[in-house]
DNA sequence: ATGGTTGCGAAGCAA
């Protein structure tokens, strides 16, 4: 299986770069982030003429995740049915050719000490819960998205430029390491240890061409799939040319 | 040098 995550940042500004990444890519599954669509305003049928069924979860301006695949979609969950909801549409599930696929956007968390810093902690803490209660770790789970959260030094620009920043803080990072106690693995780090390989990006100051970046896209595999990986890339590609998104696609590809 | 750019939507906010 061919699994993939992109932060499109609006589905419908980036519609034709999705389209010709998922002609090229042809990935089984794709998980977006940052749709910026409701459910009734979604494309589906150009993913259906790519012979994708969609799972959309989003309720307008901001936000928003969805699920294409082309080996199956069923049982579809949209959002925690709990408390962190409030923080928008940051969570759609589904289950893809025998997998339960998760899309995720995590809140970016501004500032640092803050609010919206707080509130993405306790996203994360409603992540584990809801994964604690809805999947067990020897499953085939896949947790793919936008986790604005650096797991390590090798996935920042300048580490010391950004001490005490959002996406590097010691409790974000705990918050990832939770998700891999509980059994959960970067598959993108399976296939490579080097540092300086990012998937997003700030569109300003010629940041990209500077490799100016960090890595925050992540596809997190449980322990049965974390087995079968043998192959993955973050494709830079598609950060450039006309109208990118400041996030490239992550591609792992996985035997099941 | 608290800069710079994009998307949404029509001014300012979020990232």
């Amino acid at each position: 299986m061919r699994i993939a995550t992109w932060n499109v940042n609006s589905l419908n500004a980036r519609l034709p770069r999705v389209e010709e990444w998922i002609d090229y890519a042809r990935p089984d599954v794709l998980c977006m982030q940052e749709t910026k669509l409701a459910d009734a305003a979604f494309p589906s049928m150009a993913f259906s003429a790519l012979g994708y069924e969609v799972a959309s979860h989003g309720d307008g301006r901001w936000n928003g995740v969805a699920i294409a695949s082309r080996v199956g979609l069923e049982d579809v969950a949209r959002g925690f049915e709990g408390p962190a909801d409030d923080q928008g549409a940051r969570l759609v599930a589904a289950t893809c050719g025998g997998v339960r696929v998760h899309s995720v956007y995590v809140p970016n968390g501004r500032e640092v000490p803050g609010e919206h810093y707080d509130a993405k902690l306790a996203w994360y803490d409603e992540l584990l819960a809801y994964l604690e209660r809805t999947s067990k770790p020897t499953d085939k789970v896949a947790v793919c998205g936008d986790f604005n959260v650096a797991p390590d030094d090798r996935d920042v620009w300048d580490p010391a430029a950004m001490v005490g920043s959002t996406h590097v803080t010691g409790p974000e990072r705990d918050r990832l390491r939770a998700l891999e106690e509980w059994g959960l693995v970067d598959a993108f780090r399976l296939c490579y240890a080097q540092d300086q390989l990012f998937s997003w990006w700030d569109y300003r100051a010629g940041n990209f061409h500077k490799h100016m970046g960090l890595r925050i896209d992540l596809v997190m595999v449980s322990r049965p799939l974390a087995e079968g990986v043998t192959y993955a890339v973050i494709d830079r590609n598609a950060r450039k040319g006309k109208q990118p998104s400041d996030h490239a696609p992550v591609l792992v590809d996985i035997d099941i």
